[in-house]
DNA sequence: TTTATTAATCGTAACATTGCTATTAAACAA
DNA sequence: TTGTTTAATAGCAATGTTACGATTAATAAA
């Protein structure tokens, strides 16, 4: 939001586009799915996979790891990313019932 | 994005990316919820809703029109907006599979 | 120790988004 | 017709996002 008017909104509300928001590049959807594909993956794995620089993964990665959907793990010099199976659950328990309030309202 | 490098994702990946792009503002996740609770609901309403200003709202359901999820209908000098059933199924056939990789993985 | 490998961070340019005021357009009412 | 109401559009300022090259940091290998 450019102009700070974030308390007009619940907490809900401010959570499904936080969400949202992150899933709402190719390059961070690609990374999720390929993440899911293969469980596990080394960052430069990621570069190749997706085909921009490797700082421009780095920050994707970051902003993933920041809403704890994947996490990191360093192995000598790489880092071995991965999906955070539990907030995945957390993030979806948020998601879902947005998604489906065509049938649930 | 802002260098266009739209050949390297998938149609789905691109597809994904719109559909959470526009979920990713809480305004018009409040918009959305507010016409499912309501069923139809005039563009004013909205506004008071919200709490943003008339035109700032009307853009957001430009969006909200361009991506098919809602629909507005002109009645004397109000426009009636609702959403679009129909398309938020075929929404929901593209991001939920998304969602649930880590069942269906 | 020096060199190589890997990923994070810094800095920055290009571009996109958000929200507003002012204006316009369209329909209705007097 | 003239005025009123409602929403869309135009234009713009402020902010946020994306992508990259250059650099740094950390670990491993020679």
């Amino acid at each position: 939001m450019t102009i700070a008017k974030t308390e007009m909104y619940t907490s809900n509300q401010k959570e499904i586009a936080l969400f949202a928001k992150v899933f709402g590049h190719p390059a961070r959807v690609t990374i999720l799915q390929h993440l899911f594909e293969i469980d596990a993956c080394v960052c430069g794995d990621l570069v190749n996979e997706v085909g921009l620089a490797q700082p421009t993964i780095s920050q994707h990665l970051k902003e993933l790891k920041h809403l704890g959907l994947i996490k990191g793990k360093v192995e000598g010099t790489s880092v071995c990313y991965c999906i955070d199976k539990e907030n995945w659950s957390k993030m979806k328990d948020v998601m879902l019932p947005f998604l489906n309030l065509d049938i649930t309202k």
